[in-house]
DNA sequence: TTTGTATATTAGGAATACCTAAAAGAACGT
DNA sequence: ACGTTCTTTTAGGTATTCCTAATATACAAA
């Protein structure tokens, strides 16, 4: 099947798009709701740049998505799957 | 929350042994059941050595386990974490 | 005991990920 | 227009991942 080749190879982007401690932690907080970035670095304690970087990542693997109100920028989940995985390791592994 | 971290730390460790398209497709092939190394080489065209590797890899974060059976090593998915998540994976990407 | 089969380990290099520091962009208030 | 705030982009170095080639180990059969 190169079939499945082909899918991995989808998946593990999406994957490795989750696979950091700090952007797990970025998605569970956005795992409560819409969150603007100055929040995120508040609650997570990253690095201003490092965060927008992490971000452009997730942003990247279409995991989640923003809106602007003024000069804030709100981000949330957007990928089902993205929020399905994070329900998954918060049962497995947050209990 | 530093337990946050703590447990990102974890996670991302656990997701790190799933984000690479070749253990993927090893762990959709264990998600049928069982199978011995050999198996996995003929089904996925993945080198000897390199799939040595991604078992050992899927060893050390607790992903799967194995048997021996004379001089053949049979591979089995053990983390129901994975488990679940491969499931969740599939319904979104493979359908 | 030698040989073959099944699999793991080691070593080295290329590609990728991730952090920090510095600079840039976008939107607002004055 | 100017300064301030919120955020992104670029640059550069170090660390990690992943592949290949070579070697080693475990077990069984002859």
């Amino acid at each position: 099947m190169d079939d499945m080749a082909e899918k991995a190879e989808i998946v593990s982007g999406f994957l490795k798009g989750l696979a950091n401690r700090h952007r797990l932690m970025i998605l569970c907080l956005l795992a409560e709701g819409e969150k603007h970035v100055s929040e995120l670095i508040a609650e997570t304690g990253i690095a201003q740049t490092s965060m927008s970087q992490h971000l452009s990542k997730l942003k990247s693997e279409g995991i989640v998505s923003f809106r602007r109100d003024h000069r804030t920028l709100y981000y949330s989940i957007k990928h089902p799957a993205a929020r399905e995985v994070m329900g998954v390791l918060h049962s497995h592994f947050c209990k």
